[in-house]
RNA sequence: GUUCCCAUCGUCUAGCGGUUAGGACGCGGCCCUCUCAAGGCUGAAACCGGGGUUCAAUUCCCCGUGGGAGCACCA
């Protein structure tokens, strides 16, 4: 690394299957300490694994990092395309006696581990190839490539998240560099790349820090200059085990599908793992400003769904009522069938906002508590207003039918009126207001009932509170 | 098995030798109140165990225990 360079990190995922959540903080940690730097964040798509490997992966991860807000700098880089580079270096490592032919064939190879296990001893290649002459080898026979590593002394990974972390080199052993189809393996493809890409930070899961040590090995057999590491802790599922599919490894599109917005996955994702005192509502642009990796955590952490909740809703009662309304839009249109909401429609839902989005933790609760202005007419009840609409409460509906329909249809004189017909009749507000809610909303929960009320008009409240009364 | 990492309320975390161990989510109570939320006040809730080092350990070191990750011609 250049002294006084800016810092390049770079996001390298996979390409088999969705951007899900382990990967999208990587990316962000990696996007943050790049713009607080004035950095740079590239992107890498690790293909070389052909089987595995598709557009449509390619395609999840790039629309994953969109919509999380990680804009990377320049094209993609598509790993697989660098393979003629990545043969040259293992040639050049060839030639220098840093790396040598192995022909164990792969039986042997499982044969080998297999007597390991056994016999209970660390399970490595025991560099069989290492000082034999390949013309020992039989004829024409494939070979795969292995660095020749050091066998003495300790390689060190200064880690930015960990600290110093040492290896023996004695436990690390010569891994394939080139497999015998004279393909790259990915130990060898990762640092070629970081090496060519100028990488300057590597950032990424703990989960490659054991393989750190063994990429440094073929850093310094080229002498190329270290970079800085820095291995994020694992996000465990609520159990505390690995996060798997059932409980959170979810694509970020499922989270936004979810409702949650990806200020919210953002903040959310940061914190944990990192902190900046007792800061809990962190915005992006203050996260840019404060971040760095001496606040990051070191123990893996677990997805808490609730806290996750209590964020959104945070977010949600602090975005505009348009960009909610857009955001609502969008994802009722995202829906097969798409959902195309009326003018009518949007405007009521625009109105109500304010009432709306204090209620809701995300945005699917914010469509389902709006669902009754997006149609006219009679209500379904749901099982909190069909249980409301008892034979008394019905009475009491009627009776304060005649009563609204004197009023004068706003919010305020709706509301005065209610109050003083609960006086009269000696009831409670909420008994008078209840079964109004429930036949106007259809639901046992709703925004405040008389801004409601005013919200639909009269008419159209009419049709639906004479529908239950009686 | 082996290598490596980690360890503060249930969860996310603050703490970087001396604190009534702080905050947030969640949970309980109270207030507000047309429902539900939001908001305000408030309560319960933690330093994994054992040895050291030190006048003093949650904090530093060692061991144990418990979790996790890696150990492929996958990435």
């Amino acid at each position: 690394m250049t002294e006084n360079a800016k810092p390049v990190l770079r996001f390298a995922p996979s390409p088999t299957g969705m951007l899900h959540i382990g990967g999208a903080r990587t990316a962000l940690f990696n996007w943050l300490y790049a713009r607080h730097s004035g950095g740079k964040f590239l992107l890498r798509i690790e293909d070389t694994d052909r089987e595995r490997s598709t557009p449509q992966a390619v395609a999840a991860i790039l629309n994953g990092m969109r919509w999380m807000g990680l804009d990377w700098d320049g094209d993609e880089i598509y790993q697989f395309a660098r393979a003629a580079r990545h043969r040259e270096v293992a040639e050049q490592l060839l030639a220098k006696g840093r790396a040598y032919r192995c022909y164990a064939t792969p039986e042997e190879l499982t044969e080998m581990r297999e007597a390991q296990k056994r016999e209970s001893k660390p399970l490595r290649y025991d560099g069989r190839w290492r000082n034999r002459d390949p013309k020992e080898a039989p004829p024409g026979a494939p070979f795969a490539v292995r660095l020749k590593a050091e066998d003495s002394g300790e390689t060190i990974v200064h880690d930015l998240v960990l600290g110093d972390v040492r290896f023996a080199n004695d436990t690390l052993d010569d891994m394939v560099l080139l497999r015998s189809d004279g393909t790259p393996t990915y130990m060898l493809a990762v640092v070629v790349d970081d090496h060519d890409m100028g990488v300057t930070h590597v950032i990424r899961g703990a989960d490659h820090l054991n393989n750190a040590a063994r990429q440094l090995q073929i850093i310094t057999a080229m002498g190329w200059p270290i970079p800085a590491y820095g291995h994020l802790p694992l996000i465990n599922g609520p159990d505390g085990a690995k996060l798997s599919k059932r409980h959170g490894a979810l694509a970020v599109e499922a989270y936004r599908d979810m409702g949650y917005l990806s200020e919210t996955m953002r903040n959310y994702l940061l914190r944990l793992g990192w902190s900046h005192g007792d800061e809990e509502i962190i915005s992006t642009a203050q996260a840019i400003e404060w971040f760095n990796f001496e606040s990051m955590g070191k123990s893996a952490a677990r997805m808490d769904f609730k806290k996750l909740d209590n964020l959104n809703g945070h977010y949600i009662r602090s975005t505009s009522d348009d960009v909610l309304v857009a955001e609502i839009t969008a994802f009722l249109e995202r829906q097969t069938p798409p959902r195309i909401l009326s003018d009518k429609a949007r405007r009521r839902l625009l109105t109500a906002m304010p009432a709306l989005k204090e209620r809701a933790k995300t945005v699917v609760e914010l469509i389902q508590s709006a669902e009754f202005l997006f149609t006219d007419g009679i209500r379904d009840l749901d099982e909190a207003a069909a249980k409301l609409l008892t034979p008394e409460a019905r009475a009491t509906l009627t009776a304060t039918l005649p009563v609204l329909e004197a009023t004068d249809w706003s919010g305020a004189a709706l509301e005065a009126a209610a109050r003083a017909h609960a006086e009269a009749t000696g009831l409670k507000l909420g008994q008078v207001a209840q079964p109004l809610r429930a036949a106007l909303t259809g639901k046992g929960i709703s925004p405040p009932l008389f801004e409601m009320l005013a919200l639909l008009g009269r008419e159209e409240s009419l049709v639906r509170l004479r529908a239950y009364a009686g």
